[in-house]
DNA sequence: AAAATGTTTTTTCCCGATAAAAGACATTAC
DNA sequence: GTAATGTCTTTTATCGGGAAAAAACATTTT
């Protein structure tokens, strides 16, 4: 067992969703663009969706003959891509508490845990470094970090500097740029999600990064872009697992957001600072507040 | 054969220049720390050392026998870990031009050109990927994105903002801090390398980075400190690459660092900036200037 | 002839296995 | 009894192999 067809399970799911809506398929390349897939992997969707009597396939005519039932998806948990599984085993870990900084990381009993290779983890653990939780003993072990104080410090020291330039350099954006039209279509989401905030809070973190990423796109430097890769993990992680207030949270993040919105509209360098600072500020109150005073760094 | 004994070798190598000092070694655990490798390694060392005669041993008595000669060292070629090599070979490819921005990467050719495992190559890339030069696709291939003109454009841009703020933090600190005995050091090794300079130009990249390492370290952020690494690594290979007047370059550099240690030795945090700010301007100007116009990125 | 389908080749992803190196435990020397 | 040496165990680094997925090539359809 080498490798699993999640991409193929995965694609199949998302492909049967797509199928009631039309009452035929498209040609097999202009599937596997909208799938993201290659052709390869289309031809075997198509052709278990013949096998199960979903459609007639013959050459360029796919003809849907029934509506998807349940029993026709694929379990959601073998659509996640190996990375993706070691990724949550891992910060679940991390997170559950007992992870104290300079704690040692065993590549083999994480994969023995994880029920994976060693291979997987090991190129888990390097992409993850990153992230500047973890750290490479040469020949030896990964060191942890940990979800410290400090860390959420250095982090967002970061994060501020590279979004109050962000945003001066998106005022500085001439009118006909994309980027006007996709705040106007930001804030219009956000007043919506205002709106309805007492049933659909847990929908505002998918929107403060669309809009945060799109503000750090404007500064055209790919470390800055790249960083928002950091803050939206951890944002990810932590908030998945810290829920305390998360209500009360969004609905003042959503009126930061708008009056930051309407600062950026306004082309004014000094409103779009006053209200950047004001925003990452109690951005930053609030991770500080969730961690934990005892989780304390030890001393290198 | 699955690991090369390169970490042995090396050490071996190393503790051979050594031996001539003192009549006899310290104990295993001493030399481990030493050589920076474990004792099963000091061991394996010891055990070839008394086979070719050049101690004698005998539990704690480690009797030095006679001088290392030239056929006792190990080759150098066969003490380099493979990420060196891999990284070399890549790198090389990578500034010998006919590597065009979008160009594709193929692991397996990579591999097999290089004469290694495919699995190594995969870490190598995705340790690589951070410095920002080359991009995964999902399921796909790594794609090339050029050492252009935009990327030292973006580089410059993080460095300098980095630098300034840690330049800032620098002046900041106590008086009893390390860091200005440090500084006090770096001061010397530059006036020596100045007095020098037509012998020992070449000497200045070290000295370069241990300079700019430790106004780094005084942000106390590890995302700054880690970012010196990209910094590093392109400045490593491309002056390597390009020794065009690299002398006078050297030598201009020189008397920046010195006005630059003196203006943090005066704690003034404006004359720092004055000076942070027409070395980092010059640094760019090089780099940029030795980047070929041509060698622009493709439109995405 | 452009774009689809059919077929074959290549590459990526991932596992298990193995030697090197690290680390842990047991024993001895001072 | 502390710190070394001697021995055994575990972990890391790396390879080759095999299934999934992508990509390339050949053939057909419109």
């Amino acid at each position: 067992m080498s490798k699993s067809n999640n991409v193929y399970k995965d694609a199949f799911n998302r492909c049967l969703r797509m199928l009631d809506e039309s009452r035929s398929l498209p040609s097999e390349p202009e599937l596997g663009t909208l799938l993201g897939v290659s052709r390869t992997t289309v031809r075997s969707i198509l052709s278990r969706m013949e096998e199960t009597g979903l459609i007639d396939w013959n050459k360029r005519s796919k003809t849907v003959l029934r509506a998807p039932r349940e029993e026709d998806f694929f379990p959601e948990e073998e659509t996640d891509s190996l990375a993706e599984i070691i990724e949550r085993s891992f910060m679940r870990r991390l997170l559950a508490g007992g992870a104290e900084a300079g704690m040692q990381i065993n590549e083999l009993e994480l994969a023995r845990e994880i029920g994976v290779g060693t291979t997987s983890v090991r190129e888990f653990l390097i992409r993850f470094s990153r992230f500047g939780l973890i750290e490479k003993r040469r020949n030896s072990h990964w060191v942890l970090k940990g979800f410290t104080r400090a860390f959420a410090l250095e982090l967002t020291e970061i994060r501020e500097m590279f979004e109050l330039r962000s945003a001066a350099a998106f005022v500085a954006l001439p009118q006909e740029s994309a980027v006007w039209a996709d705040l106007d279509r930001l804030e219009v989401e956000h007043r919506q999600l205002a709106g309805e905030i007492a049933t659909r809070f847990n929908e505002f973190s998918e929107l403060d990064e669309r809009l945060h990423r799109l503000i750090h796109r404007a500064s055209h430097n790919r470390f800055i872009v790249d960083f928002y890769d950091v803050i939206a993990m951890i944002f990810h992680y932590h908030y998945q697992w810290n829920k305390a207030e998360e209500r009360q949270r969004n609905e003042v993040a959503i009126q930061e957001h708008l009056a930051y919105i309407a600062a950026l509209k306004s082309r004014d360098p000094a409103k779009v600072d006053a209200a950047c600072r004001k925003h990452l500020k109690s951005a930053r109150q609030t991770l500080l507040s969730s961690i934990p005073e005892g989780r304390q760094a030890q001393p290198a």
